[in-house]
DNA sequence: GTCTATATGGGGATAGAC
DNA sequence: GTCTATCCCCATATAGAC
C-alpha cells in the first residue's frame, strides 16, 4: 500500500486503514510496517509506542475536522447576525465535515470514517481521553448553538438529542455494512450526499421533536413551568 | 466475580463483562478464567475456541431479546387487528427489550448493553455473521411494520431511518460515557426509563419526518409520483 | 470435568550496528 | 533515520494425568 511520502506518513496512512479494518488490538505493528513498506522499528522511532501512534492517527484527522466544524458554525452565526441559526444549519455544520471530509482526508471509501465511528465504542488505550480533549470545545459550541435555536428545551435534553445525533452519525460512519446487508443492496451507502441529506433530515426532526410528557431523571428545571410559553419548535405540539 | 453456578455460566458471565470493558482482542482467556475462578483449560473444554465463546456470549442474550421484540410486535399487531400499528409502538417494541432486558440479563449496569452496542462497530471474528443470522428476521418484521405505518415512504428510506434509529440506540448503549463527560454530569444515564422515553421520542420524530426534497441515490420508485397523496405522516409538510 | 504442564506462535519494545 | 537481531512477555490451544 505505502501511500504516503515520508516514513511517518506512510505509517499513519496504513495504521489508519488497518485500525479501521481490524481494530486496534487486532492490528499488530508488524502488519502496519509491512503494509507501509517500512521497518518495524520505525514505529517506535517516529512515535513512542503503539498507544502514541493511535493518538496520532486520531488527532491528525480530528483536529482539522473540528476546526472546519467550528468555522462552519462561525459562518452561520456571522451570517445570522443577531438572529438565530436554524437547527438544520447547526446540524449540517456538525455532520458534514465528518461525512464529506474533502481536503482533510483522501477521497473514496474512507478508513477514517470507519475508524472515527468505531472510536465511540472503543474503550481503552486512552482513546477516550484523546476524544474528549479534541471534542470539548466543539461540544460546548454546538450545545450553545442548539440551545439558542431551541431556548425552551432544557439543557440536559439538548445534550441527549445531540447524543442521539452523534449516535446516528457514528453508526452511519462505522456500520454501513449493516444497512447494506439488511436492505439487500437497496440502500446505496457510497452516496455521501444522500447519506448527509437523510441523516440531517432525521436528526433535525429528532432534535426539534416535542418534549415527552414525562421525562424521567430530569435534573434541571421542571419540564413545564406555569404560564404561557412560546412554541418549542416549529412542530411543537406539546 | 464468579457470579454463575456452573462453570460454563461463570465463564459466560465474566466473558460478557470483560468483553464489554476491554473489547474482544483486549480480553484474554486467562483474564476470563481467573475472574470466573475456573481453570484456563475449561474454556477450550466447554467451548471450542475463543471465537466460539464470543458467539455464545452473543447468542445467549440476543436470542431471547429478539424473541421478546417479535412478541411485543405480535402483541401490537394483534391488538390493532386490521388497523395500523403506530410508529411509536413499533419503535418501542424494537428498543425496549434492549434497553430494559428484565428477565433476560441481570439488572443493574449491564455489560450486555455495552457489549451489544459495541458489536455494531466490531469488525472481525465472525461477529457480523452471528449478528446477521440473529437479526435477519427481526429486521424483516420491523421493516414491514414501519412500512405499513408509513406507506408513502419508499422502502429504502425506511431502511435508512431504521438504520439511524439503531445507531442512536447503539450509541446510547455503548457510549454513555460520552454524554456523561460532555454534559458534566447533567444527564443521568442510569435512568433506564428516561433513556427509553427520550430515545423513542427522538427516533419517532426522525422516522416520521418529511422526505427531503432531494434524496440522492434513491434506487426505488421516484420520490414524488404525480397526483395527490395523503399526508406522509402527522407532521408531513413536504 | 478439572487440573498441570507445555507446545507454538505472535506481540511490543529496544540495543546497537550502519 | 534505518536496519537486524533479540529480549521478554503473553496469547491460544492441547496433551495427558487425575
Amino acid at each position: 500500500m505505502r501511500t504516503g511520502n515520508s516514513t511517518k506518513e506512510r505509517i499513519l496512512d496504513n495504521a489508519e486503514r488497518l485500525f479501521a479494518e481490524r481494530g486496534f488490538d487486532g492490528t499488530s505493528l508488524r502488519a502496519i510496517t509491512s503494509a507501509a513498506g517500512v521497518n518495524l522499528a520505525a514505529v517506535n522511532y517516529h512515535f513512542r509506542s503503539k498507544t502514541d501512534l493511535i493518538q496520532e492517527v486520531f488527532s491528525r484527522r480530528l483536529a482539522p475536522i473540528n476546526a472546519r466544524r467550528l468555522a462552519l458554525l462561525d459562518a452561520c452565526e456571522n451570517e445570522a447576525g443577531n438572529g438565530v441559526v436554524s437547527v438544520e444549519k447547526v446540524v449540517r455544520a456538525f455532520v458534514e465535515p465528518l461525512l464529506r471530509p474533502e481536503g482533510i482526508a483522501p477521497a473514496g471509501r474512507l478508513p477514517l470514517q470507519t475508524l472515527l465511528g468505531r472510536m465511540y465504542a472503543e474503550p481503552g488505550r486512552n482513546v477516550r481521553k484523546i476524544f474528549l480533549g479534541e471534542m470539548k470545545e466543539v461540544a460546548r459550541r454546538f450545545r450553545d448553538a442548539f440551545q439558542r435555536a431551541l431556548p425552551e428545551v432544557p439543557p440536559n435534553e439538548i445534550f441527549w438529542r445531540l447524543h442521539f445525533t452523534i449516535g446516528a452519525m457514528a453508526h452511519t460512519l462505522a456500520a454501513s455494512w449493516i444497512i447494506e446487508m439488511l436492505s439487500g443492496g437497496l440502500c446505496d451507502t457510497s452516496d455521501a450526499n444522500g447519506k448527509i441529506e437523510r441523516l440531517v433530515a432525521f436528526a433535525v426532526a429528532g432534535i426539534e421533536s416535542p418534549l415527552p410528557l414525562r421525562a424521567h431523571g430530569r435534573r434541571a428545571r421542571p419540564s413545564r413551568p406555569p404560564g404561557p410559553r412560546r412554541a418549542l419548535a416549529k412542530r411543537e405540539v406539546l
